[in-house]
DNA sequence: CATGAATGAGGTTTCATTCAT
DNA sequence: GATGAATGAAACCTCATTCAT
């Protein structure tokens, strides 16, 4: 008669690196979905399919936990735009590029606004603790106001544009549709996830920036 | 013996409506400030003064008053969305007072927006729900449509530009700096809540939307 | 066919004090045989017959349930003091009377000693919280003093002695003996809880205290 | 192929017996302050600046660790007893040194007074276990009976007296003021800690154990 | 001799919800 | 219509201890 084996958990892989980021994975896809108050702890060690009593090994609580994959959240958004070199390029093209990097990211990075959400929920209460995510510079605004320069100066764009203003509102006319995508599809009664939809929302974005922008 | 009451019986539905009320207020004020899942029943109990049992008495469940607190929310802009005649005015004013109303709304309704943050963590699956909800149609993307309308015929504004898209642009650029205040002021390191910097955003969108309307 | 009926568990008997009451024992037990860090919530729920969720619905934590449970132990002892009337009786009789009080009591409240005994291992952190316990003073100090005066006014007693400190001293030969019996017993090889050797304690208590105090 | 080591092998004991000696040190304080069931075995680690694992390698586990300080603790105290030669001097003046040798043990060995709380807390458990302990006989019966007869023999104290009785009462008394100190002093709302308060106590220790003594 | 990584069991506490009046 | 009492499930977190090197 066989008897089936009962096979041994294998044992943990015993590199510290490699388990934290594991958590740190998982810890930030719970958090992007249910939030710093409906992520469960459990989920995560089972997410990461490790011994929940780890979690608390590394990341000694919870809300320590949801600082760390901030950061790296906030570090990942970094190094995503320092490739960005903007202050290469034909200003126009800078701006279309900006928005469709913005655009971009949030489309493949949902984890990143819904962290966001969560943490302005919470009064940015951990970011404020955070002196690493502090001290990461965006370098957009910079890059940004000397586009905005070099565009004054072709005499293509207009006169006294903010670059911070300007970077927040990209952001915000991305981030919004985005984020609030769910909400605004049942009230308008379509599907504004659809691809015809989404390319429709670039156009007009890229028709309000630069639209806004030269003149 | 029998006594008689002297006392007539209140309309019971004065105080029943009064209870529920003030229910319906501080569960506004609870989930708006710790969302869906980080709300407390207790808490709201407790800011209402009411048992917590009626709570469940009116309202079936969490979720269930969830919903109902969202239906109050939208019934409430609603109504303040048709108070505004934007058909009655000069396009471009019409224009502004969009804006105007945008910001100042999401400004003095705080709740409104992380009510809708919470709904859209969890995909709008209670707005879904709600028949009451997706009737209110908002009369804004119809007014819009007509004032962009009116405002090229006067050839003031440019052509084929979607109201809903607009609307929505409107809205994600006055919501998102509001919404986001918090981190954004940490990492840029300001007080964007500051008074001067509330002008300073007003100004900017102002200048942005026009500029794209008009042409 | 006779279905043997499943009995359901007799419901809680919704009668609040007893059930505060009910806790409030289990837990003084609780407390005085495993102290604070060793005593265990689900214990005392068990041995209260009672759901642990009741136990912080009327006590907000351990460490407020572990106060409750000293101020009750407080409130005791302090009734029982008042019983004692020493003041209307001989004076070396009433020192006896102290001095067998003090024994009995410890003697029939060994949890009282336990208690004091964690509470003093954590700096009497609780009891500095409570000013109910910190008002209720006990009547003993004073009418050992007018025990004393009457003894020296009847030359029965020495000259000079601090009622307070008597006091601890007779609480400290009866409780150290009463609390450290196991420790001394194994060291002395002999058990010091047996009917004799407690006899022979208390004839060496009085002898001691009189021989002190008689002069 | 045998490779001779070239670096003939450390007296091993040296680091082995300071590492055992550190955590021993570290956990005694420990144990002291939050008794056994309080205690932690990270704490300890952390105090000793040793490796937890390190802990369970020299000393089986918690319990027994608990034990070993226990011991440690007792061959401090025997020691320190073994000094005194009571059997040399005046018997009065052995009683007083008696005494004053017991409170000042006690008040610079804290440690002792916790540790044997937490040791009848358990009921002597661990106590009961070691042979060693219980071979460890205090000398200072024998002394003080020694002493007793002495004086006796010069009409100086009492007849009848039980050394052991006196040793424990002796011992009560120090103990119980030292121990109980936080309690005492918050009850009678007095600094029983304060210098000018240690030296009454001394002073009616002395007067009450000599005045029963004596006669 | 020494250590960082890992874990199962169990600890206190919280939560939405229901019971019984 | 209103309420205090009560609860099962599950949350976060901790602990002594072992594994693998």
């Amino acid at each position: 008669m066989s008897r089936a084996k009962v096979i041994p958990p294998e044992p943990r892989s015993r590199d510290a690196d490699r388990s934290q980021q594991t958590i740190l994975l998982a810890a930030r896809d719970e958090f992007a979905r249910y939030g710093l108050a409906g992520a469960r702890v459990d989920r995560i060690a089972e997410l990461a399919d490790v011994n929940k009593r780890l979690i608390y090994y590394y990341f000694k609580s919870k809300d320590t936990l949801f600082l760390a994959v901030l950061e790296a959240a906030y570090a990942d958004i970094r190094a995503a735009e320092k490739a960005l070199h903007l202050d290469e390029i034909d200003p126009v093209e800078a701006v279309r590029q900006l928005l469709s990097f913005t655009w971009n990211y949030y489309l493949e990075h949902p984890e990143f606004m819904s962290l966001l959400n969560s943490e302005n929920q919470h009064n940015a209460a951990h970011l404020k603790q955070s002196v690493r995510i502090q001290e990461m510079n965006s370098p957009l605004i910079q890059m940004l106001d000397m586009v905005l320069l070099r565009g004054r100066e072709k005499k293509l764009f207009r006169n006294g544009i903010d670059p911070m203003q300007l970077y927040i509102s990209i952001a915000a006319i991305c981030y919004f549709y985005l984020s609030n995508n769910q909400t605004l599809s049942t009230i308008f009664g379509r599907d504004l996830r659809a691809p015809k939809a989404m390319q429709q929302r670039l156009s007009h974005m890229t028709e309000m920036v630069l639209g806004y922008v030269m003149h």
